[in-house]
DNA sequence: CTAGGGGTAAAT
DNA sequence: ATTTACCCCTAG
Protein backbone atom coordinates (compact mmCIF):
# COMPACT_ATOMS: atom_id res chain seq x y z
CA UNK A 1 0.00 0.00 0.00
CA UNK A 2 2.14 2.60 1.34
CA UNK A 3 4.29 3.81 -1.61
CA UNK A 4 7.76 3.39 -1.35
CA UNK A 5 7.95 6.25 0.77
CA UNK A 6 9.35 9.59 -0.39
CA UNK A 7 10.38 11.82 1.79
CA UNK A 8 9.72 15.56 1.18
CA UNK A 9 12.58 17.30 -0.04
CA UNK A 10 13.24 20.45 1.28
CA UNK A 11 11.95 22.21 -1.93
CA UNK A 12 9.07 20.54 -1.58
CA UNK A 13 8.13 21.58 1.53
CA UNK A 14 9.19 25.27 0.68
CA UNK A 15 6.75 25.41 -2.20
CA UNK A 16 3.91 23.83 -0.72
CA UNK A 17 4.58 27.00 2.17
CA UNK A 18 4.83 29.38 -0.07
CA UNK A 19 2.13 27.83 -2.30
CA UNK A 20 0.03 28.49 1.36
CA UNK A 21 1.37 31.91 1.51
CA UNK A 22 0.08 32.93 -1.95
CA UNK A 23 -2.97 30.45 -2.57
CA UNK A 24 -3.96 30.18 1.31
CA UNK A 25 -4.57 27.17 3.37
CA UNK A 26 -6.82 24.13 1.51
CA UNK A 27 -5.98 25.32 -1.93
CA UNK A 28 -4.70 22.79 -2.40
CA UNK A 29 -5.47 21.97 -6.33
CA UNK A 30 -4.97 25.67 -6.88
CA UNK A 31 -1.30 25.25 -5.42
CA UNK A 32 -0.93 22.19 -7.42
CA UNK A 33 -1.69 23.98 -10.35
CA UNK A 34 0.46 27.03 -10.40
CA UNK A 35 3.03 27.08 -12.29
CA UNK A 36 5.48 28.32 -9.95
CA UNK A 37 5.37 24.94 -7.90
CA UNK A 38 4.06 22.07 -10.00
CA UNK A 39 7.63 21.99 -11.25
CA UNK A 40 8.23 20.98 -7.63
CA UNK A 41 5.47 19.19 -6.69
CA UNK A 42 4.21 17.64 -9.77
CA UNK A 43 4.51 14.09 -8.13
CA UNK A 44 2.42 14.82 -5.45
CA UNK A 45 -1.19 14.75 -5.23
CA UNK A 46 -3.55 17.57 -3.75
CA UNK A 47 -3.93 15.00 -0.89
CA UNK A 48 -0.35 14.40 -0.06
CA UNK A 49 -0.27 18.56 0.05
CA UNK A 50 -2.99 18.12 2.45
CA UNK A 51 -1.62 15.41 4.12
CA UNK A 52 1.73 16.87 4.53
CA UNK A 53 0.50 20.31 5.30
CA UNK A 54 -1.42 18.56 8.66
CA UNK A 55 2.08 16.79 9.64
CA UNK A 56 3.57 20.06 9.03
CA UNK A 57 1.08 21.88 11.32
CA UNK A 58 -0.02 19.22 14.14
CA UNK A 59 3.96 18.63 14.75
CA UNK A 60 4.89 22.02 14.48
CA UNK A 61 3.60 22.83 17.77
CA UNK A 62 4.38 20.45 20.77
CA UNK A 63 1.60 18.25 19.66
CA UNK A 64 4.06 16.05 17.81
CA UNK A 65 4.00 12.43 18.03
CA UNK A 66 -0.11 12.18 19.26
CA UNK A 67 -2.64 12.66 16.76
CA UNK A 68 -5.03 9.93 18.31
CA UNK A 69 -5.62 11.51 21.60
CA UNK A 70 -8.04 13.92 21.07
CA UNK A 71 -11.11 12.31 20.85
CA UNK A 72 -10.87 12.04 24.57
CA UNK A 73 -10.97 15.04 26.04
CA UNK A 74 -14.15 17.43 26.74
CA UNK A 75 -15.83 17.06 29.96
CA UNK A 76 -13.94 17.62 32.88
CA UNK A 77 -14.20 21.35 32.50
CA UNK A 78 -17.58 22.01 34.81
CA UNK A 79 -17.62 25.38 33.43
CA UNK A 80 -20.00 24.67 31.02
CA UNK A 81 -22.85 26.86 31.56
CA UNK A 82 -24.59 27.58 27.75
CA UNK A 83 -23.25 30.42 27.99
CA UNK A 84 -23.35 32.14 24.50
CA UNK A 85 -20.24 31.23 22.88
CA UNK A 86 -18.32 34.72 21.53
CA UNK A 87 -17.09 32.59 18.97
CA UNK A 88 -18.79 29.16 19.28
CA UNK A 89 -15.99 27.30 18.10
CA UNK A 90 -15.95 23.52 18.78
CA UNK A 91 -15.90 22.29 22.54
CA UNK A 92 -12.40 21.82 21.77
CA UNK A 93 -9.77 23.97 22.33
CA UNK A 94 -10.38 27.77 21.07
CA UNK A 95 -10.10 27.75 17.45
CA UNK A 96 -7.34 25.41 16.93
CA UNK A 97 -6.92 24.46 13.44
CA UNK A 98 -3.74 25.40 11.87
CA UNK A 99 -2.98 28.34 13.65
CA UNK A 100 0.85 27.82 14.68
CA UNK A 101 -0.25 28.63 18.80
CA UNK A 102 0.60 31.34 20.64
CA UNK A 103 4.42 30.93 20.30
CA UNK A 104 6.39 33.77 21.72
CA UNK A 105 7.42 34.59 18.37
CA UNK A 106 10.33 36.50 19.54
CA UNK A 107 10.57 35.80 23.13
CA UNK A 108 14.13 35.17 23.64
CA UNK A 109 16.62 36.25 21.14
CA UNK A 110 20.44 36.57 21.96
CA UNK A 111 19.32 34.97 25.73
CA UNK A 112 18.14 31.93 24.05
CA UNK A 113 18.49 29.06 26.77
CA UNK A 114 20.73 26.75 25.23
CA UNK A 115 19.86 23.90 27.42
CA UNK A 116 21.77 21.73 25.46
CA UNK A 117 24.48 22.68 23.09
CA UNK A 118 22.83 21.16 20.02
CA UNK A 119 20.54 22.39 17.96
CA UNK A 120 18.26 25.99 18.81
CA UNK A 121 18.29 27.13 15.48
CA UNK A 122 14.44 29.00 15.34
CA UNK A 123 12.81 27.78 12.25
CA UNK A 124 11.87 30.36 10.25
CA UNK A 125 8.70 28.92 9.05
CA UNK A 126 7.50 28.65 12.43
CA UNK A 127 7.97 32.01 12.37
CA UNK A 128 6.13 32.70 8.54
CA UNK A 129 3.24 30.51 9.47
CA UNK A 130 2.49 31.96 12.60
CA UNK A 131 2.27 35.44 10.98
CA UNK A 132 0.29 34.34 8.53
CA UNK A 133 -2.21 32.70 9.84
CA UNK A 134 -2.06 35.75 12.03
CA UNK A 135 -2.30 38.63 9.70
CA UNK A 136 -4.57 36.54 7.46
CA UNK A 137 -7.05 35.88 9.73
CA UNK A 138 -7.39 39.10 11.34
CA UNK A 139 -6.23 41.75 9.37
CA UNK A 140 -6.49 39.75 6.15
CA UNK A 141 -3.84 41.21 3.20
CA UNK A 142 -1.08 41.30 5.21
CA UNK A 143 0.87 37.97 3.68
CA UNK A 144 2.60 39.12 0.96
CA UNK A 145 4.39 41.51 3.36
CA UNK A 146 5.44 39.22 5.90
CA UNK A 147 6.62 37.16 2.89
CA UNK A 148 8.41 39.89 1.42
CA UNK A 149 10.42 39.99 4.91
CA UNK A 150 11.97 36.46 4.24
CA UNK A 151 13.76 37.53 1.04
CA UNK A 152 14.89 41.15 2.20
CA UNK A 153 16.40 38.99 5.14
CA UNK A 154 17.21 36.77 2.90
CA UNK A 155 19.17 39.06 0.98
CA UNK A 156 20.46 41.28 3.58
CA UNK A 157 21.79 40.48 6.74
CA UNK A 158 21.10 42.94 9.35
CA UNK A 159 24.34 43.43 11.57
CA UNK A 160 23.79 41.51 14.66
CA UNK A 161 26.34 43.94 17.20
CA UNK A 162 29.20 43.32 16.55
CA UNK A 163 30.14 41.16 19.29
CA UNK A 164 31.34 38.38 17.21
CA UNK A 165 33.28 38.82 14.43
CA UNK A 166 36.17 35.68 14.59
CA UNK A 167 35.75 32.37 15.22
CA UNK A 168 36.74 29.80 12.91
CA UNK A 169 36.69 26.70 13.84
CA UNK A 170 37.78 25.68 17.27
CA UNK A 171 34.34 25.25 19.44
CA UNK A 172 35.41 21.57 19.70
CA UNK A 173 32.96 20.81 22.84
CA UNK A 174 30.01 22.11 20.59
CA UNK A 175 29.39 19.09 18.27
CA UNK A 176 30.32 15.61 18.35
CA UNK A 177 32.33 14.27 16.09
CA UNK A 178 30.57 14.13 13.27
CA UNK A 179 32.16 16.22 10.60
CA UNK A 180 30.18 15.57 7.40
CA UNK A 181 32.29 16.93 5.37
CA UNK A 182 30.01 19.13 2.74
CA UNK A 183 32.00 22.31 3.68
CA UNK A 184 31.05 24.51 1.47
CA UNK A 185 33.45 27.38 0.68
CA UNK A 186 30.94 29.87 2.51
CA UNK A 187 30.36 32.06 -0.61
CA UNK A 188 28.76 34.01 2.25
CA UNK A 189 29.56 37.60 1.33
CA UNK A 190 25.85 39.10 1.16
CA UNK A 191 25.69 42.82 1.98
CA UNK A 192 25.33 43.22 5.87
CA UNK A 193 23.24 45.62 6.20
CA UNK A 194 22.41 48.21 8.79
CA UNK A 195 19.00 49.11 10.01
CA UNK A 196 18.14 51.96 8.36
CA UNK A 197 19.20 50.31 5.37
CA UNK A 198 16.82 47.69 5.80
CA UNK A 199 14.37 49.85 6.76
CA UNK A 200 14.00 51.36 3.32
CA UNK A 201 13.53 47.91 1.66
CA UNK A 202 11.21 47.70 4.31
CA UNK A 203 9.84 50.55 2.65
CA UNK A 204 10.09 49.55 -0.79
CA UNK A 205 8.12 46.38 -0.57
CA UNK A 206 5.14 48.25 0.67
CA UNK A 207 4.70 50.07 -2.01
CA UNK A 208 5.51 47.37 -4.03
CA UNK A 209 2.22 45.86 -6.09
CA UNK A 210 1.09 43.15 -4.40
CA UNK A 211 1.61 40.76 -7.45
CA UNK A 212 5.05 41.89 -7.90
CA UNK A 213 5.73 41.20 -3.61
CA UNK A 214 3.83 38.19 -4.09
CA UNK A 215 5.50 36.81 -6.93
CA UNK A 216 9.13 37.83 -5.54
CA UNK A 217 7.63 36.17 -2.33
CA UNK A 218 7.24 33.19 -3.02
CA UNK A 219 10.03 32.33 -4.34
CA UNK A 220 11.52 34.02 -1.48
CA UNK A 221 10.09 31.39 0.64
CA UNK A 222 11.11 28.48 -1.08
CA UNK A 223 14.74 29.56 -1.45
CA UNK A 224 14.62 30.53 2.23
CA UNK A 225 13.33 27.41 3.35
CA UNK A 226 15.64 25.41 1.43
CA UNK A 227 18.73 27.61 2.78
CA UNK A 228 17.48 26.97 6.30
CA UNK A 229 17.00 23.29 5.44
CA UNK A 230 19.56 22.83 4.56
CA UNK A 231 21.81 24.75 6.74
CA UNK A 232 20.02 22.44 9.75
CA UNK A 233 20.54 19.56 8.12
CA UNK A 234 24.80 20.35 8.05
CA UNK A 235 24.40 22.78 10.79
CA UNK A 236 27.56 22.25 12.46
CA UNK A 237 28.96 25.21 12.93
CA UNK A 238 25.93 26.51 11.30
CA UNK A 239 27.41 29.85 11.52
CA UNK A 240 25.04 30.77 8.37
CA UNK A 241 22.28 29.38 10.24
CA UNK A 242 22.37 31.28 13.45
CA UNK A 243 23.14 34.71 11.54
CA UNK A 244 19.93 33.51 9.33
CA UNK A 245 18.18 32.95 12.79
CA UNK A 246 19.21 35.80 14.52
CA UNK A 247 18.43 38.35 11.13
CA UNK A 248 14.94 36.18 10.93
CA UNK A 249 14.14 37.16 14.52
CA UNK A 250 15.38 40.76 14.24
CA UNK A 251 13.39 40.83 11.07
CA UNK A 252 10.35 39.71 12.95
CA UNK A 253 10.47 42.13 15.51
CA UNK A 254 10.72 45.00 13.00
CA UNK A 255 7.84 43.12 10.69
CA UNK A 256 5.53 43.34 13.72
CA UNK A 257 6.81 46.98 14.85
CA UNK A 258 6.02 48.20 11.41
CA UNK A 259 2.52 46.33 11.08
CA UNK A 260 1.50 47.04 14.45
CA UNK A 261 2.78 50.96 14.56
CA UNK A 262 2.47 51.90 10.95
CA UNK A 263 -1.23 50.52 10.88
CA UNK A 264 -2.16 52.98 8.42
CA UNK A 265 -5.53 51.99 6.64
CA UNK A 266 -3.30 51.96 3.69
CA UNK A 267 -1.66 48.64 2.07
CA UNK A 268 -4.61 47.06 1.74
CA UNK A 269 -3.50 45.65 -0.84
CA UNK A 270 -4.82 42.67 -2.32
CA UNK A 271 -4.22 40.00 -5.25
C1' DC B 1 -12.56 18.99 -4.04
C1' DT B 2 -11.52 19.54 0.93
C1' DA B 3 -11.40 18.23 5.90
C1' DG B 4 -10.40 14.96 8.82
C1' DG B 5 -10.84 10.41 10.85
C1' DG B 6 -8.53 5.92 10.48
C1' DG B 7 -4.88 2.62 8.76
C1' DT B 8 -0.54 0.58 6.62
C1' DA B 9 4.12 0.59 6.10
C1' DA B 10 8.67 2.27 5.71
C1' DA B 11 12.42 4.74 7.69
C1' DT B 12 14.89 6.14 11.97
C1' DA C 1 8.68 2.78 19.28
C1' DT C 2 8.20 7.03 16.95
C1' DT C 3 7.93 9.69 12.70
C1' DT C 4 6.54 10.25 8.35
C1' DA C 5 4.51 9.45 3.93
C1' DC C 6 0.48 7.50 1.56
C1' DC C 7 -3.74 5.60 1.19
C1' DC C 8 -8.76 5.01 1.95
C1' DC C 9 -13.17 6.43 3.31
C1' DT C 10 -16.90 9.62 4.54
C1' DA C 11 -19.27 13.82 5.15
C1' DG C 12 -19.87 18.30 3.51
Amino acid sequence: MGAPKQKWTSEEEAALKAGVVKHGVGKWRTILKDPEFSGVLYLRSNVDLKDKWRNLSVMANGWSSREKSRLAIRRVHQAPKHDENPFAVAPFTPSDEDIVDVKPIQASRDVVPFSGPKRSIVRLDNLIMEAITTLKETGGSNKTTIAAFIEVKRRYRIAPTPAYSDRRRSSSLLMDGRQKASLRGDKEETNVLTKSQVDLELAKIRSMSAQEAAAVAARAVAEAEAAIAEAEEAAREAEAAEADAEAAQAFADAAMKTLKGRNTPKMMIHA
